[in-house]
RNA sequence: CGGGGCGUAGCGCAGUCCGGCAGCGCGCCUGCUUUGGGGGCAGGAUGUCGCAGGUUCAAAUCCUGCCGCCCCGACCA
């Protein structure tokens, strides 16, 4: 009984948890560039899970999918005031290609307004051509100078939704409704709860009008910016010139919006939800939602083998994602603790005993085993995996609501970010923002939307508040 | 960009102080046995000791230079 080691306790290094599981579950592994990693087939299939429900969600919502270039040209980027100062430290540039130095250097996109503002320029003219609803799934890379596999990479995979529209109100309208399909899949399908709200001046995205977002907790008690939705007002569009002719006969700009959700969210799913076994799965993006383990001696290896085809066929048959795990060489006790560690919602242990009375045992990631009739365990599953999905979200939502505290002195404002949330005023003034950040490591996270109307003080300066509200602070990733 | 650490078998490390046969654990391969919570026994394979230069009869070990990665902090999806 050879005892082998499982992730770094969260308790002990949650940092140390978190690089630990992601080596472990065969999620993804550090490849040879600094700050770059490779995701494995495991991690994939899970990404591949948050691609397949976002774009459905984007479809769903008039967007198309396109693809625009890698490469930018730098004069691109310098267009935008604000947006070239944000980016410009973190870009990677290409200066040779083809043996030669390059005329004018390329930027590898960091994100792609500049390009798409560059073409909708040439593709707009009228009223009718609007609105452009576009989004692309791609790459891009940002010269990150603190990496962590998922949650900042040099190179990271992600979706850009770019729309330009007509009126105000209508990008508005579209930011707004973008951010909701964020929190939709961050809540139904990754079980992830979120505070949305608005970004602080400070926070914002470089050459936004406004930035909204979804901020979540991880179990250290941090916030995760899981997904942002801009607001770029006529900002690109003056840059690049983006105009049309309206119906009222008069040239205009366009406005702007684009959101973006990463595969940090991944970052977010593995470190609300797991815990010192191992990652822990929400059901509807999990690769594989049922493993079978089956045990067996060799002389009823078949017999069992053979009840457990049956089981993963029925399974199959109800549209279940599901791992027969049929290896010879592991021991189902191995079997057990590999499951667990993948985050493997529910685990089905069928031997013989079982084979012979009819019967089989179903254990939860989240804890508990009982023995079940055979007859009816597949279609038993589906409600099962949906009462799953519904527990990891309260679970996590009650964890976050222990850790957020409502504080209205400098003191209690500390110890509330050493811990978790801080639900606190403030004045809106960007320099006492910053001091806050130098003094306490906690940042603005977001500005609720959902949140009573209070009136306040600064709970640094005391000057009077702004927002109407009280607004989020945490340490963050 | 600042601070720290580490580069030795696929992974984790010892050996480096004090120069002298390249080691351990896990994993991997073969066979037998085992299988209801990480099995056991036996046999076996695997190395530019990060790179370059120097000192020496002899360098993983000493000297010089370089490179890379990881972790921690300030900036970012």
């Amino acid at each position: 009984m050879a005892k082998v080691k499982g992730p770094t306790p969260q308790s002990e290094d949650f940092s140390q948890w978190y690089l630990d599981v992601i080596q472990m579950a065969e999620l993804a592994d550090y490849a040879p560039v600094r700050g770059t990693i490779v995701v494995r087939p495991y991690g994939y299939a899970l990404w591949e899970n948050v691609q397949r429900t976002l774009d459905g969600m984007f479809k769903a919502t008039g967007h198309q999918n396109a693809y625009f270039p890698l490469f930018i040209p730098m004069s691109f980027l310098q267009k935008e005031a604000e947006h070239v100062e944000g980016f410009s430290p973190e870009l990677a540039v290409v200066t040779h290609a083809g043996g030669e130095e390059l005329e004018e250097p390329l930027a590898i996109r960091p994100t792609s307004e500049t390009i798409i503002g560059y073409m909708w320029s040439r593709w707009i003219r009228s009223w009718r051509d609007l609105p452009q609803l576009l989004n692309q799934w791609n790459n891009v890379v940002r010269w990150e100078l603190r990496t962590r596999p998922f949650l900042r990479t040099s190179e990271f995979l992600w979706q850009e939704g770019h729309t330009a529209h007509a009126t105000k109100e209508e990008a508005e309208e579209e930011t707004t409704r973008m951010l909701g399909v964020y929190v939709d899949f961050a809540e139904n399908h990754a079980a992830l709860p979120v505070i949305p709200g608005r970004k602080t001046e400070r926070e914002k995205f470089a050459g936004a009008v406004y930035t909204t977002t979804m901020e979540a907790m991880m179990r250290d008690g941090r916030a995760l910016q899981s997904a942002t939705s801009h607001f770029l007002g006529q900002n690109f569009a003056r840059a690049f010139e983006i105009t049309f002719q309206d119906k009222d006969l008069k040239e205009k700009y366009v406005w702007t919006t684009s959101w973006g959700l990463s595969w940090r969210i991944l970052g977010g799913i593995i470190m609300t939800h797991g815990d010192d076994r191992g990652l822990v799965l929400p059901p509807r993006i999990a690769p594989i939602q049922v493993a079978i383990v089956p045990i067996y001696k060799a002389e009823s290896r078949e017999r069992v083998l053979a009840e457990a085809r049956r089981l993963e066929r029925g399974l199959t048959e109800l549209g279940l994602r599901v791992r027969l795990d049929d290896r010879d060489q592991y021991t189902p006790g191995f079997k057990f603790h590999d499951w667990e560690l993948k985050g493997v919602p529910y685990r089905i242990e069928l031997g013989p005993r079982d084979v012979e009375a009819g019967t089989a045992v179903l254990a939860s990631r989240l804890g508990g085993k009982e023995t079940l009739p055979l007859d009816g365990l597949a279609r038993a599953l589906p409600e099962r995996l949906a009462a799953f999905h519904r527990e990891l979200f309260e679970r996590a939502r009650n964890f976050r609501e222990a850790r957020t505290r409502a504080v209205d002195d400098y003191p209690a404002f500390k110890e509330a970010v050493a811990e978790g949330f801080a639900l606190a005023f403030h004045c809106g003034d960007a320099a006492c923002e910053k001091a806050i950040q130098e003094e306490t490591r906690a940042t603005a996270r977001v500005v609720p939307f959902e949140a009573p109307a209070e009136e306040g003080v600064c709970v640094r300066c005391g000057r009077p508040a702004a927002y109407g509200r009280r607004v989020v602070f945490a340490r963050a990733y």
